[in-house]
DNA sequence: CTCGTAACGTTATACTGTAACATCATTACA
DNA sequence: TGTAATGATGTTACAGTATAACGTTACGAG
């Protein structure tokens, strides 16, 4: 799975955030671009005390409030995914738009994958209205093993 | 949403016990039953140290690997659920049959209702292949608002 | 200028989960 | 029947994840 993220697909990332802070009137601070930053560059999931070690680096506090927090931010503007399963937290692939999105985890790899299935989202919101529940917006995540771990097995 | 678990649903719980376990030629012993026994009565995601008070209470240990291990036998049997983005763990609603289900989470009140789309889990399949991904069985968590609590508001 | 608010720092602690090893029970088999 | 192998459970200790509560700083609005 690729684990690589693109300057290009960096740029993007925080362009968007630009965007989205912009438009939902929030400030993109320093410890807050440079989280982001951070979880761009890694281009796969990482644990929050993972980005807490790099922040110390660069001089923030390195207590756990302070990611913890800035992760949050970056959620809600739609920046950073969460992925439960894993306790991990991945960039957004589509930090343009509010989407309800499908993300493919390698268990061995630790890489992810992100889509935005028209077909599947409608489905599951189909069976949510039959059930009259009323779903947020989210990713749901898939496990498994990814092309490249299948192979090397 | 429904959190109550009728007599009739942790009987057929019980059985569908018996049933994996002389299938998988495991055994379903005292702490094992119990375990399930209390995840059905609980009729919704239910944490694993709230389970240990439980068990201390019948006289089993209370340390967090009694209860971690034998979630993870009744998992590994098909009988329960994790549910990541809540760290909680559900009796599964179809333990007859290996599958591939939707669980949907509310926020509010913590209740889960469990379904098996067959289209869902095939669109998502085809996504799959066309990452080269391999699935591991599993169910997907959609989180949101119940009908009740969502009337509620 | 100062007030209010948002952002960040700091301390402490709660919650969740696992490693490693000991003990006990059961089964199979010499 | 002894005993060895295995599976199940107990026990201790600790690692990893997350949040509460409160203090401090920065900064724009009035």
């Amino acid at each position: 799975m690729r684990q690589k993220t693109t300057a290009a697909e960096r740029r993007a990332g925080l362009a968007a955030a630009e965007r989205a802070c912009s438009r939902s009137g929030k400030k993109l601070t320093p410890l807050r671009r440079r989280v982001l930053e951070l979880v761009l560059n890694a281009g796969k999931p990482v644990g929050a005390y993972n980005l807490l070690k790099s922040l110390r680096a660069d001089g923030f506090s390195d207590a756990p409030p302070t990611i913890y927090r800035t992760l949050e931010f970056l959620q809600a503007q739609g920046l950073v995914h969460r992925i439960a399963k894993s306790n991990t937290f991945v960039a957004c692939s589509r930090p343009h738009d509010d989407h309800f999105g499908l993300i493919f985890v390698c268990r061995q790899c630790g890489g992810a994958v992100e889509l935005e299935e028209q077909q599947v989202i409608a489905d599951i919101g189909c069976c949510a209205g039959r059930l009259g529940f009323q779903m947020s917006r989210q990713v749901l995540e898939v496990e498994g093993t990814c092309r490249d771990c299948g192979a090397a097995l």
